[in-house]
DNA sequence: TGCAATTACTGGTATATACCAGGGCATGGC
DNA sequence: GCCATGCCCTGGTATATACCAGTAATTGCA
């Protein structure tokens, strides 16, 4: 910025406070495109790696999302999921009135040995035995949000693959194979969007995430799964109710 | 880079892959400096801006932290922190061999008509009643990971303040109130570190966080405390174990 | 009218350069 | 031996510029 300023704020940083309470106000509504990169540097009299800056602090608040080669749009706002709720993210979605899909990525069989050792040792089996692996894209009004990674034992589960897998897993196998799931013990940790998951949902890795690993028990006192989800921390606040 | 590439990846992630490889190798260890942007610029042959971008990869994936003028570091392993556990922050990093503290950073009494009507209304207190709220930071082995925000209904803790709040303030409650928590609901979100706590705790706001809000309730099914507490990303990993 | 080619614009990457403020260290005066 | 001065290095900010690849609107031809 050309002229002295009060506070003691980098340009980038005031410009970038500016946008956001235009955003906040409502001046730019959600899902309304904002000034390219260039136009801000010239509104604001700042260059336009400046200007960038100030898009990648708007970025990282989590106000707007950029689009490559299209622009950057004023975010819609995060969806609460509550992680401790008996519903499944399907069904949250669906009460919160918006459109819950899946999509099914992949689903592999796949020998223990080859496996990472995490799993198969989670799952508690030999190197012989055989996992069923699965890859789901969960999405809410069409928008990527999460990655789900099921790992299931092939001994409990024969021939899950010939078993049409983009409808409910748990009532899949509570139909077929008599499993209902009863307790699980699970593990969060905040990270960055690997690249792997990233590309799958088609987004960029510059955004935080939450990874959940689960080890699910049947009322068999069996376990049943081990899975890894992925949940974009950008697009999602979560929600856990604890009563002690 | 000067040369041509194999995989499409720019330049400064190809470097950043270098390097964290080298981190991960242990070639370079936790604490130990890395070289400095400049340095870093001249060895791959990229410019210091394109240098820049590598080391800001490298903050944003948690394998070093920043200071300001002196240079960067490897970063420390992250601190495992169980939501789900009765213990207490202190005591678990007490149990990890990690030395505990806190300061208090401020301790106020204040209308409740002039606090964020979110906390008031969450105590359930007329605008005329009083809240107090203390604001602590806890470190590990002296480093900031958390800033705790706890704001307590006036009527229930006559001069609240006239105690010693350094110390565990749920033991306190307990011994001159005779209040003892039973039930929490609690509310997380992940967010980037603001302004405000990053100044408390004096790192910089470019790092992930972990917002937890939280209403505790009393044995007598008294709302006794509203809690805020924001938690470090680049430096704790949140693990939550859960039975249903 | 229909569709292909052009063009303007976008974010992403990269370079070269410049200045600042503060930490750390060597130097030099006392 | 002590301490202050000053220099070098650091990350942080900022500018100006350039090119790329892909989107989207426009243009122009058949």
């Amino acid at each position: 910025m050309a002229d002295g300023n009060i506070t003691d704020q980098p340009a980038y940083r005031q410009v970038a406070e500016h946008i956001a309470q235009e955003i906040e106000a409502g001046v730019l509504s959600p899902a309304s495109k904002i000034p390219s990169e260039r136009v801000i540097a010239h509104k604001y009299g700042i260059s336009r790696m400046t200007a960038r800056g100030t898009v990648n602090k708007l970025v990282q608040m989590g106000l707007i999302v950029r689009r490559k080669r299209i622009g950057a749009f004023v975010a819609q706002p995060k969806i609460r999921f509550d992680l401790s709720s008996r519903a499944g993210l399907h069904e949250q979605l669906h009460k919160a009135g918006i459109e819950p899909s899946s999509k099914l990525i992949s689903a592999k069989k796949i020998p223990a040995g080859k496996m990472n050792p995490e799993i198969s040792e989670a799952l508690g089996l030999s190197k012989k035995a055989y996992i069923f692996h699965l890859i789901r894209l969960r999405l809410a009004d069409g928008e990527a949000i999460a990655v789900e990674n099921s790992y299931f034992p092939g001994n409990l589960f024969p021939n899950l693959l010939k078993y049409d897998l983009t409808e409910s897993i748990y009532a899949l196998l509570e139909k077929y194979f008599s499993v209902k799931p009863s307790r699980s013990t699970q593990n969060m940790e905040i990270t960055f969007l690997a690249k792997q998951w990233a590309d799958i949902m088609g987004v960029s890795a510059d955004i935080p995430a939450l990874e959940i690993k689960r080890r699910a028990v049947s009322t068999d006192d069996i376990l049943f799964e081990f899975a890894h989800d992925i949940y974009r921390g950008d697009r999602l606040t979560f929600t856990s109710k604890t009563t002690e």
